[in-house]
RNA sequence: CGGGCUGUAGCGCAGCUUGGUAGCGCGCUUCGUUCGGGACGAAGAGGUCCCGGGUUCAAAUCCCGGCAGCCCGACCA
């Protein structure tokens, strides 16, 4: 039997690898329009567990789901001077409508805070209407030169969150709460990647902001990706849009908002944190498919076992499905590997001669035997085990991929496959400059101690660099 | 927008130099044998050779003009 590799060419030529995985795993095709991005279903079901652990946590925190239109007129762009410099290059117009030319264009959405911003004004009165806590689970469009399955697309679906707040404080520690509480405790729990929070430069920040919290991940080749976003606004867009509300003392006042997204960019990172050459390793918090029951030969009592064991399964509260294809098992089994199911059992007669089943970890490739009556309590415990393990491992990788340096030169060698620390005071001005000539980003900004600092202006901080996608 | 490259079956490609029946691998369909780590045999289906023009008895192939896509930089969740 002629081995061969399912993935080429591998991790060395990182999104060619990518891409193979995307397309073998089921995940996602390219769409009609350039950059555009069909989702196929297995793809969706993982976005979609992603979209309830997210949700959940983002209404925990007092936000309401609610909607606002995909066409946004142009004009609402232009009143907040940053915003309309920031996205003017990669925005979608719409010109012409119902055979006609449009007296005003209509941009498609890149992001919501303009419309959002103008009906605040409208909804905001009293300080009692406040804080204003909104959220959106939308599809926003953004023209991007270079596009990338998921991790790029011209279109792509995204949470996008909108609050407006009496007092900078309350904006402050209800963006900070997004972020930890929602944000963070959903990478490290759920998506088991762990990303360094920290602040964006000035010159990474989004387009009206007056802060921008991230979280940077570090995938498999050392490269980062930003996971999400959450942005303190200042009253910049309170002030475009007229958000007032009247305080306690009768005096008309500005708001501050806040915005903060997430989007299906997240699959990709899942996928280049925690795949190998073998294809995807899926968490079970989102895996669609938590374990996969392969009769090991198509015979009758063979595939009534497995029925039996996935019914067990099933009832224990395990998603899981039998594999009844036609291939040879080596196929099957290399099939199922690629979409990144965490755990397959393997039924066979040899062992269930014995009662017993084959169980594998996706993960590790570790192999075990065990009793048909311990399969309910044994596949879950793996499960978690698997959960955590996955966390390890990504928080061993990250660390391994990341340098202490003391100079820009240092940082510029650490960046070829990895992640520099260093002084911010290093960097600022002319260094991210030098940095910025080698495609080297500076990613966030830290206190020493790893903590999320006020601002840049704190002093004493430091910065994490890295080439990014 | 700079610098490289490619358009031929669903996917990956050969054929083009030197014009002459549209090919290969994978995948797909049917039947049979298989099935504890990527099986095998037999038979089949599938084409606007990117588009337009030119040269020629004859163009995937030569000439001219378009268009599209990919990779490396600047943008970005």
């Amino acid at each position: 039997m002629a081995s061969q590799s399912v993935l080429t060419p591998q991790s060395q030529d990182f999104p060619r690898w990518y891409q193979d995985v995307v397309a073998k795993a089921e995940m996602a095709d390219n769409g009609p329009v350039r950059g555009t991005m069909v989702i196929r279903p297995y793809g969706y079901a993982i976005w979609e567990l992603m979209q309830q652990e997210m949700d959940r946590r983002i209404k925990d925190t007092g936000a309401k789901n609610a909607y606002f239109p995909l066409f946004i007129p142009e004009s609402y762009f232009s009143k907040e001077a940053e915003h309309v410099e920031g996205f003017s290059p990669e925005l979608a117009v719409v010109t012409h409508a119902g055979g006609e030319d449009l007296t005003e264009p209509i941009v498609v959405r890149p992001t919501s805070e303009t419309v959002i911003g103008e009906f605040m004004a409208k909804w905001i009165q009293s300080y009692r209407d406040l804080p204003l806590l909104l959220n959106q689970w939308v599809n926003v469009v953004r023209w991007e030169m270079r596009p990338r399955l998921f991790l790029r697309s011209s279109e792509f679906l995204w949470q996008e969150g909108h609050t407006a707040h009496a007092s900078y404080d309350d904006a402050s520690a209800y963006a900070r709460r997004i972020h930890n509480e929602v944000y963070n405790d959903f990478m490290l729990n759920v998506l088991a990647c762990p990303c360094y929070l920290g602040i964006k430069p000035p010159s990474e920040r989004f387009p009206g902001a007056i802060n921008s919290m991230t979280g940077e991940a570090v995938m498999r080749d050392g490269k980062a990706l930003q996971m999400m976003t959450t942005h303190e606004l200042g009253r910049n867009f309170a002030r475009a849009f007229d958000i007032f509300y009247q305080s306690e003392e009768g005096q008309a006042e500005l708001c501050y908002t806040t915005s903060w997204g997430a989007s299906t960019r997240m699959v990709g990172g899942l996928i280049m944190v925690h795949g190998d050459d073998n294809g995807l390793k899926v968490p079970p918090a989102v895996a669609p498919i938590q374990a996969v029951v392969i009769p090991v030969r198509d015979e009758s009592d063979v595939l009534e076992a497995a029925d039996r064991v996935a019914a067990d399964l099933r009832s224990a509260g395990v998603r899981v499905e039998v594999d009844r294809g036609r291939g040879s098992f080596g196929r099957r089994v290399t099939d199922w590997e690629i979409k990144g199911v965490p755990v397959r059992v393997e039924v066979g007669p040899r062992d269930l001669a014995q009662g017993l089943v084959t169980i594998v970890r996706r993960d590790t490739g570790e192999k075990a035997t065990v009793g048909l009556g311990a399969l309910t309590k044994d596949v879950p415990l793996l499960l978690e085990r698997i959960q955590t393990d996955l966390l390890a491992s990504a928080v061993a990788h990250r660390d391994e991929r990341t340098q202490d340096v003391t100079s820009v030169a240092e940082a510029l060698d650490a960046a070829k496959d990895g992640f520099a620390r260093l002084a911010w005071d290093l960097v600022a001005g002319e260094g991210e400059a030098e940095l910025n000539t080698q495609a080297v980003t500076v990613r966030c900004l830290q206190r020493q101690d790893g903590s999320m600092p006020e601002s840049e202006d704190e002093g004493g901080l430091i910065c994490l660099v890295a080439k990014s996608y």
